[in-house]
DNA sequence: GACGCATATCGTTGATCTACGATAAGAAAA
DNA sequence: TTTTCTTATCGTAGATCAACGATATGCGTC
């Protein structure tokens, strides 16, 4: 009646549970990085900042047919995500990539 | 007034627009990809496919902390965005990585 | 045909997203 | 200090998600 194959539940002291984890954890992280750009916005918004070599800011709004606020709530979530970091500069804020992330991004959809 | 820099709405009917369109849908088809990987229970669904080299069935289910139904609702998540293939086997259902898929997924990502 | 197993679908509930307009907050300029 | 500009936040409405249990479906088996 027990048809599991070898890495089941039967050894679940084992590495196994470790190694368990340690996905989960990727899986986590993963998970949250792709959320962040999971919205054709984000993406726009990102390809946007990337084409630009340094920081920008409302301008954003005016690339995008969306409102203001709703582009700053994405905007929002993308540095929750760490993806994006804003700086202020005056009156008005530059946004950037956060290089570091979008790298550990790439890594983590490139090592899948 | 007027203070909008090169790449703007100015030239919009030029190879501006072009390049839009085309960003645009990479940016769609990157967020459809990267949404259907934004949650910790489909990306472990994605490592435990890769993990095993063929396909696998409803031992998902037992690997993960979730009610079946559950986890049928992620899968067929999976299947729509193209990155799962499923497979009847008579009674039961195979499921595989779609490697083409991921290949473009990866590269979408890399090319950010 | 009736049963058992594996999977999908339905229906529901609560949470979260997405979008907007309106408004607040902060800094420079008048 | 008042105004203006830029950005964030609030409040709201509708849509979608995530999770579940219950139920339907489809295929082998008795």
């Amino acid at each position: 009646m027990d048809k599991r194959p070898a890495n089941s539940k039967t050894k679940c002291c084992g590495e196994e549970v470790t190694l368990a984890l340690t996905q989960d954890a990727s899986a986590e992280q993963l998970a949250k990085l792709t959320w962040a750009i999971a919205h054709p916005a984000r993406v726009r918004i990102v390809q946007l900042l990337l084409s630009r070599t340094s920081c920008v800011c409302g301008e954003i709004v005016d690339q995008m047919p969306l409102a203001q606020s709703t582009v700053s709530q994405h905007l929002k979530i993308l540095k929750e995500s760490g993806l994006v970091k804003g700086e202020i500069d005056g009156p008005r804020i530059c946004y950037c990539i956060n290089q570091k992330m979008l790298k550990q991004l790439k890594r983590l959809v490139a090592d899948l």
